[in-house]
DNA sequence: CGAGGAATTGAGATCCCTCAAGAACAGTGG
DNA sequence: CCACTGTTCTTGAGGGATCTCAATTCCTCG
């Protein structure tokens, strides 16, 4: 199926926003557009000649698992969000969706030639590249010195940011886009523990559990303050 | 001062390897080399406009100093890697020498406009950087699950095949970069902790211990079944 | 030789994990 | 609409790994 950047929701703000319409449309031309459903992989670890792709809605995980046999989440990718391992022969880690998503995905090698080709999609790219090199940088910080407490108030800060539409203020009301065992591979953490500090969270009026998945910000400060930054 | 291109020690493996000779004579001319001592800083968390900069020798640590004044280390710098966010309004995190260091360093709108007028050059930080990426993730990957032992035991690991000319075989013995109190830091432990640690694995016969720094492997094969890889 | 920092070692406290059981929920089929 | 079933989440009790606090030893450097 070929692509209509026209409507791509994510025209704007993603790596090929900086390409002119007919450096675009020929990009088009060489990707495909993919649905993942919730659970399904888009590659794994080891893969060779992994697909790179741009996320257009949804949510992915960037994966790892252990010699046990445990997961551990490396990176939430978000619409617009780049996945792909230029430079490696094969891919490091599992990338799987998070919630129904759909993608714009190219082969390696066509990759590898618009770079060549479209300087400035290299650059957007290294932009890309060092901005999640903070994110993972910032990931680290949490999962180093902070409480468990600490590191569930940051992340549920981080999702209340990231679910607002204004980047400066948080959302008010969201629903977590991981189950509790994910969380917790995220955090370094157990399920238990994840579910027992949601609970003091609560009880001290941070936040407050509606149904499973949906959370309400009842005090930012005291979240943030809790969180430790 | 200029630079010696000709005579840099990573100018077959930096990021500048890239550029013909004129380019990078023109890039010379912008920069400067700089020689930071041990625990001396190239710039700070909130600097703006903070520079650039390859690392030639010497080692450098990457770190985030969160609210009670714990530092907590991102990542290290070996010679030939990049430093700097491009893209950043002012610098992240802290940049601190741990042995003697002479970088080759550039101000920010010198390095933008080199990747703007050479390609190759954008290429090549991407590739670095996403070299970068997956270093970050592999150590969030240790810190999120693994023991206290097995985390030293990594890092040991990791050292001793960075102490190694060849890039298949480790170094039988070499000298720790980090002091007790840095690894801790690294690795999300205490001082006391990884110093215990560090006692066991002499006992199991995994490394032993020659003076403060030294570290002599004596079993490989141990050491990195303790790490869990 | 002395002083300061770095590392080791010990004892007790704490936080989180492990194991285990029960409760809430979603999906399925009757 | 309701039982049925599996999954996810919650809650509890106990144990273990690591942290904290404190004292001592070992280097390094003046």
């Amino acid at each position: 199926m070929n692509l209509a950047c026209s409507t791509c929701p994510v025209n704007e703000t993603a790596a090929c926003a900086v390409l002119t319409t007919d450096e675009r449309d020929a990009m088009a031309a060489a990707g495909r557009t993919r649905v993942l459903k919730r659970g399904e992989m888009l590659f794994a670890a080891g893969d060779e000649d992994a697909a790179c792709a741009t996320l257009l809605t949804g949510a992915l995980k960037v994966s790892a698992v252990d010699a046990d046999g445990n997961e551990q989440i490396l990176a939430l990718v978000h619409p617009a969000g780049f996945i792909g391992e230029l430079f490696a022969p094969f891919a490091h880690h599992d990338v799987v969706a998070l919630t129904e998503s759909r993608l714009c995905t190219f082969a390696r090698r066509d990759i590898e030639r618009a770079i060549e080709d479209y300087p400035a999609l290299a650059r957007a790219l290294l932009r890309r590249s060092q901005a999640d090199l903070l994110a993972t940088r910032t990931l680290l910080e949490l999962t180093g010195h902070a409480s468990a407490e600490a590191r569930l108030a940051a992340l549920l800060h981080d999702f209340a940011a990231a679910a607002s539409d204004s980047s400066c203020h948080l959302a008010q009301r969201f629903d977590l886009p991981l189950t509790r065992g994910e969380i917790a591979n995220m955090l370094g953490l157990t399920i238990e523990t994840v579910s027992r500090k949601l609970g003091e969270l609560e009880d001290t009026g941070a936040i407050q559990r509606e149904g499973k998945r949906g959370i309400i910000i009842r005090n930012a400060e005291l979240l943030q303050d809790i969180s430790g930054r």
